[in-house]
RNA sequence: GGGGGCGUAGUUCAGUUGGUUAGAACGCCGGCCUGUCACGCCGGAGGUCGCGGGUUCGAGUCCCGUCGCUCCCGCCA
């Protein structure tokens, strides 16, 4: 017996007269007494079943008994509809399957929700992840997300990338993220590191000469869980030999666009606008700025220096943005509250009515010339200022405009905005450790001719990084790579890392680098957050089969949980009690 | 580690300044119904108001603590 002969949601009117089978689940039932009519839903869509007691009692009999979501299978001969009974909203509504035999082949339990409810709380969706994967949102999104691996994986095998597997049990790395730490029997008190990304053994792919390299990699970082953070996640990782910037970035802007293709879409204009970091800062304040809207930032640094307004005297980096109308009390006291949270102190304004008046508490400190310098072409503007050490202003100044983008609906949804940003610093400064550290990672190229800055002035260095942007997500990182290891050691002196240090961490990786090794650069993508924000979807959970909630533990398995003890054993580990 | 939001029936929610027996819709159970497609009609069951403590004559409502979920900061080379 085979189980169908078709899918239901393949039904259609040239099927009329034939004898099939079809199986799937109820989806509704509409019991009439005497005539039974039963959505019947498989992967492919819903067909109608009609049930007559004349025609089949016994069927008749067995679709009274079935509930929602019972798994059924039934015979019969398909047939058109009447033409008032053709349900235009389904792409099988014009015929339906008459029903000679019907079986019910797996009962189910009453749900504990319904699958056509739209709001239920994600914890509950969680725990019965398998039936929210049966919903139309999940169904569609895990699809989307293997079409557009597919088609990324397509796109690099034709562009000669080679697919390579690197190992999952690795060595733990002291810096970057904590590390997932696995312990192993045959070598008891130690423990292997699940990776953070391959970085490493891809370089090494391009001493072994593999000059192109790509790999969809699980990549894994014990950190705390955010919207577009899970503890694993993957990249489309790659790495090529002897490239240009211009390589890289062809090689994503081509991956990218074929994705869109493969979801029938628009792919977007290519090349892809670029900043550099410094002009990103300057203009939006961020790193990863959103360039559906504009309200960038200016700079008024030098025009304050003199104010008689200490805040703006005394700051480092003044820097405003104009709103195009009037704040009121309350949206200005919350915007404050913003720019709290961020790390400013506070957020000072200047509303400029519509007869051009200023409605400011700090207009009294400002002299008419600083006032006329901000003064918005069109009247009816606020005017928001950030005074504070750079990093601040841009921090604070930044998460007010995506904010304000949002609440003043300034963002234009129908665009797609794809953005290199290029030429991040090298170093940036860490204040808890005072000292220099990397501001990507320790392997980043350093911008030709920057090199002695390595040593003279750290902070001025820039380096060969750059992160792909999409509408203010981070897409991902790369750059190329330093593949000298006497570059590769002054980069490391430079961050306090002593020669006799680096070989003990990252000796084998000098030991690479002192053997042939390419000039080489690569870039690693998200893909959950990708496949996120071409689903339309603000939340990565959603494109993840069986995510972690964002207290780090999987609702349906109940993972992590405690290991007995003599297990623990065999492995050399003792688990300390519970803190209180 | 810190800050915000949420937690009431299986689900989604309502619940007034603290007041009598905590409601609705959907779902579930039973009955009726031969052209529905969110079928319809009639009836019914279903609640530790997350948990613990406090204030009060009286707490779903106010206060404290705690747990869970969530968003954000820190963190995420």
């Amino acid at each position: 017996m085979r189980w169908r002969d078709l899918q239901a949601g393949e039904l259609r009117p040239e099927h009329v007269g034939e004898r099939l089978a079809l199986a799937g689940w109820a989806a509704r039932r509409r019991d009439h007494g005497g005539l039974v009519f039963i959505d019947l839903r498989d992967e492919s869509g819903l067909a109608q079943l009609v049930i007559n007691p004349e025609r089949a009692p016994a069927a008749a009999g067995v679709a009274h008994d079935v509930r929602n979501e019972f798994v059924i299978r039934a015979e019969g001969e398909v047939a058109a509809r009447a033409p008032e009974a053709v349900n235009p909203n389904l792409p099988t509504g014009q015929v339906e399957l008459q029903v000679d035999e019907l079986e019910i082949v797996s009962r189910s339990e009453p749900l504990p929700f319904q699958l056509d409810e739209e709001n239920v709380e994600e914890g509950t969706r969680l725990r019965y992840r398998y039936l929210d994967l049966r919903r139309d949102r999940m169904q569609r999104n895990l699809r989307l997300s293997a079409t557009v691996v597919a088609a990324i994986r397509r796109y690099m095998d034709e562009h000669g990338f080679v697919d390579v597997w690197t190992p999952n049990l690795t060595a733990a790395t002291p810096e970057g993220a904590r590390d997932f730490l696995v312990p192993v029997r045959l070598q008891p008190r130690r423990f292997f590191a699940l990776p953070q990304s391959p970085q490493l053994f891809k370089q090494i792919l391009m001493v072994a000469g593999f000059g192109r390299y790509y790999q969809i990699a699980t990549c894994f970082r014990d950190e705390d869980l955010r919207a577009d953070r899970q503890f694993e996640f993957r990249q489309l990782d790659l790495e090529l030999s002897f490239p240009t910037r211009e390589d890289v970035w062809e090689t994503l802007e081509g991956a990218v666009g074929a994705s869109f293709e493969a979801l029938e879409r628009e792919p977007p204009p290519r090349p892809f606008q670029r900043l550099t970091w410094h002009e990103a800062m300057a203009r939006y304040g961020s790193d990863k700025p959103d360039l559906r809207f504009g309200l960038e930032l200016h700079d008024l640094t030098a025009e304050t220096r003199d104010s008689e307004f200490k805040v703006f005297a005394g700051a480092p980096s003044v820097q405003y943005l104009t709103v195009p109308q009037e704040l009121s009390r309350t949206e200005l006291a919350s915007l404050e509250e913003l720019a709290k949270t961020w790390g400013g102190k506070g957020l000072a304004y200047l509303v400029f009515d519509e007869d051009g008046e200023v409605r400011s508490p700090i207009a009294k400190f400002l002299s008419a010339e600083l006032i006329d310098a901000v003064r918005p072409e069109a009247p009816g503007a606020t005017v928001l200022f950030g005074a504070d050490r750079p990093a601040t202003v841009a921090r604070v100044l930044s998460a007010v405009r995506n904010h304000l983008g949002r609440e003043l609906g300034l963002i234009d949804e129908s665009r797609d905005e794809f953005l290199w940003v290029t030429d991040f610093p090298l170093f940036e400064w860490d204040e808890d450790g005072e000292r220099w550290t990397f501001s990507h990672h320790p392997f980043t190229g350093v911008r030709p001719g920057d090199e002695d800055l390595i040593e003279s002035d750290p902070g001025r260095a820039l380096s060969q990084a750059y992160d792909l942007v999409w509408n203010g997500w981070e897409l991902g990182s790369g750059s190329i790579r330093i593949h000298d290891p006497v570059l590769q050691q002054r980069v490391f002196a430079a961050m306090g890392v002593g020669n006799e240090q680096a070989e003990e961490r990252f000796g084998f990786l000098l030991e690479v680098l002192r053997m042939g090794a390419p000039p080489h650069g690569g870039f690693a993508m998200g893909i959950e957050r990708f496949v996120a924000l071409l689903a339309g979807e603000g939340n990565i959970r959603e494109l993840v089969a069986f995510p972690k909630t964002a207290s780090g533990s999987e609702p349906l398995t109940g993972a992590p949980t405690p290991i007995a003890q003599e297990i623990l054993v065999e492995l050399g580990i003792q688990v300390l009690p519970e803190t209180t």
